[in-house]
RNA sequence: GCGCCUCUAGCUCAACGGCAGAGCAAUGGACUCUUAAUCCACAGGUUGGGGGUUCGAAUCCCCCGGGGCGCACCA
């Protein structure tokens, strides 16, 4: 390791003022690992145990020909312990601006006062900040800063870095998990002919050699069904998907949607899937299935309750409604809920605006809410036993729709008859409806078995398990409205260029 | 898209019709065991932008812009 340790230019002061920095650094030790194995060490120890560890220089305590620090890595911090005895160029290291990287070799140690530290024998600067860091107790407090500049919020900010970390290892068990279970992960298109697998407002694109209108996708749905017809009996991909709707802090325009699909199984093993795979997360997430969200305890324990759309809307309201409840009855129940409605709407649509505006909130702990009328359900499968209903089911946890999936529709002639139902609502204003997917159904001409289907919102998840309350703080770099001021001249040395909220 | 709230130093916040302030950061200095170190000194502002009311506006009113939260849409 070339040591570039006291390189200071005879500059300092100035704010271009930038020392020769080294090409490349092997660090040896994390804050976290340095904790883990020294941490019963005594008070005043000397290890003799030599390490060289980097990061950021988040605290800065001169003490006369004593310095102390507070070096962050990505796994915490660790306190440096300089002395102008040994620490070479001791001078210029009580210099260091809050914010600057800097590697450092020297010996672990514990203080007069027990605290873990590295004694700083050779040190040099891996890069200078050259703006000054956010207050080093308040951090970051304006929400807008924060997303814009997760680079430094991701310093200041603990929970940010733990929270965007937890998120990493959770789509890494989902892959784990799935694959212990036979599942390939595949990728599909994300760029759609026609729009597709979901009820949602597209963003639309060109492609121009093509010279043809483009979509990005909305759902992989309908091409992961093309694979099981291809003979990939157990398909799954961690989809980004796009959908030009609202932003709030349980939507992002773009988000990430897991589907898997199972061939020869039913929407009742993929209950079972689901609760096993969220129950598994929570224990390695948070160590038990019992966690908190928001200040309240939520039980995610198997077996998750079970209970049909019309029983949470009686549970809700008193009221026993069903697909033969006459149109008026159902209609005036809207009126009286303040449910709007439409006259395109049949009993199945009402039913299920009835339901989200009266039930879907106000469960907790996790329901997987079971037959869906096949008005609102294009993609699934008639129910066995109930006329005009689907097996399809929604989990519910939290009060908000974690996963939807069914029994898949395998029929050609009934797929085209529901597409053809959805351009019927299309041409009635519904700007969400389906197109007529023409290839899709050539492929369930070859035939599809009977299979099971899955799409999980992995944001909503990743939420729950790490008790975030908007979907930004789980997203790396949410959707902002781009910045105004931030032209080419902030990038001008010397030049303001600090970016605040206005 | 509609409603409510909000925008003051690099960061976190005061001042709420009467001289724009503090802490941290920065800058200069003291200190051999600090833990958000402490102490001394110094500096930092077109109060988001524009207009209006007023003897006087960060403060009240209007318009515009950014952000937050609800509603609507949705996952």
């Amino acid at each position: 390791m070339e040591w570039v340790g006291g390189c200071a230019s005879g500059q300092a002061g100035l704010v271009n003022d930038r020392a020769p920095v080294p090409y490349r650094f092997d660090p040896d030790a994390t804050a976290a690992g340095l904790k883990q194995q020294y941490g019963q060490l005594e008070a005043g120890v000397e290890t003799g145990d030599r390490v060289v560890v980097a990061g950021r220089l988040m605290l800065r305590r001169g003490q006369g020909k004593l310095a102390f620090g507070q070096l962050a890595d990505s796994t915490g911090r660790i306190q440096l312990f300089a002395t102008a005895n040994d620490t070479p160029d001791f001078e210029r290291f009580g210099k260091l601006s809050l914010g600057d990287w800097i590697g450092v070799s020297g010996e672990v140690m514990t203080t007069r006062k027990g605290e873990l530290s590295v004694k700083v024998l050779e040190w040099s600067i891996l890069a200078e900040t050259r703006r000054p860091f956010p207050d080093k107790w308040h951090g970051i407090n304006d929400p807008d800063t924060r997303y814009r500049q997760r680079y430094v919020d991701l310093w200041v900010t603990e929970e940010a870095r733990l929270t965007l970390q937890a998120r990493s290892k959770i789509v890494s068990l989902i892959r784990r998990w799935l694959e212990d279970r036979d599942f390939m992960e595949v990728e599909t298109p994300a760029l759609h002919p026609v729009p597709g697998g979901a009820l949602a407002r597209p963003f639309t694109t060109h492609h121009n050699a093509l010279d043809q209108e483009m979509f990005l996708r909305i759902a992989p749905e309908l091409y992961l069904k093309r694979l099981v017809v291809g003979g990939f009996e157990r398909v799954f991909e961690i989809a980004r998907v796009f959908r030009n709707e609202g932003i709030s802090p349980r939507h992002n325009p773009e988000f990430t949607m897991l589907e898997l699909y199972q061939a020869y199984a039913d929407w009742t093993d993929i209950m079972e899937l689901v609760e096993q795979l969220v129950a598994y997360l929570a224990i390695e997430i948070c160590g038990s299935t019992t966690v908190t969200y928001q200040d309240r305890e939520l039980d995610l324990s198997v077996p998750w309750r079970r209970a049909s759309m019309a029983s949470l809307i009686e549970e809700q309201t008193g009221r026993s409604v069903g697909l033969d409840t006459p149109i008026d009855e159902l209609r005036a129940l809207c009126d009286e809920l303040d449910v709007e409605w439409r006259d395109s709407y049949g009993a199945g649509k009402l039913m299920l605006e009835i339901y989200e505006k009266t039930a879907e909130g106000e469960q907790w702990d996790p329901v997987f809410v079971t037959e869906y009328p096949v008005e609102v359900s294009p993609l699934a499968r008639p129910h066995r036993e109930l006329p005009g209903m689907t097996e399809r089911f929604e989990g519910i946890v939290a009060g908000r729709e974690l996963c939807n999936a069914f029994s898949e529709l395998l029929d050609p002639d009934d797929q085209r008859a529901r597409f053809e139902d959805q351009v019927r609502e299309r041409d009635n204003g519904d700007e969400e409806a389906m197109a007529v997917d023409e290839d899709y159904l050539r492929a369930l001409d070859y035939g599809l078995p009977a299979t099971g289907g899955l799409g999980i919102g992995v944001d909503r998840l990743v939420m729950l398990l790490t008790d975030s309350a908007t979907i930004r703080d789980v997203v790396l770099f949410p959707t902002l409205r781009p910045e105004q001021d931030l032209g080419s001249g902030s990038m001008e040395p010397g030049g303001d260029g600090q970016t605040s909220s206005t």
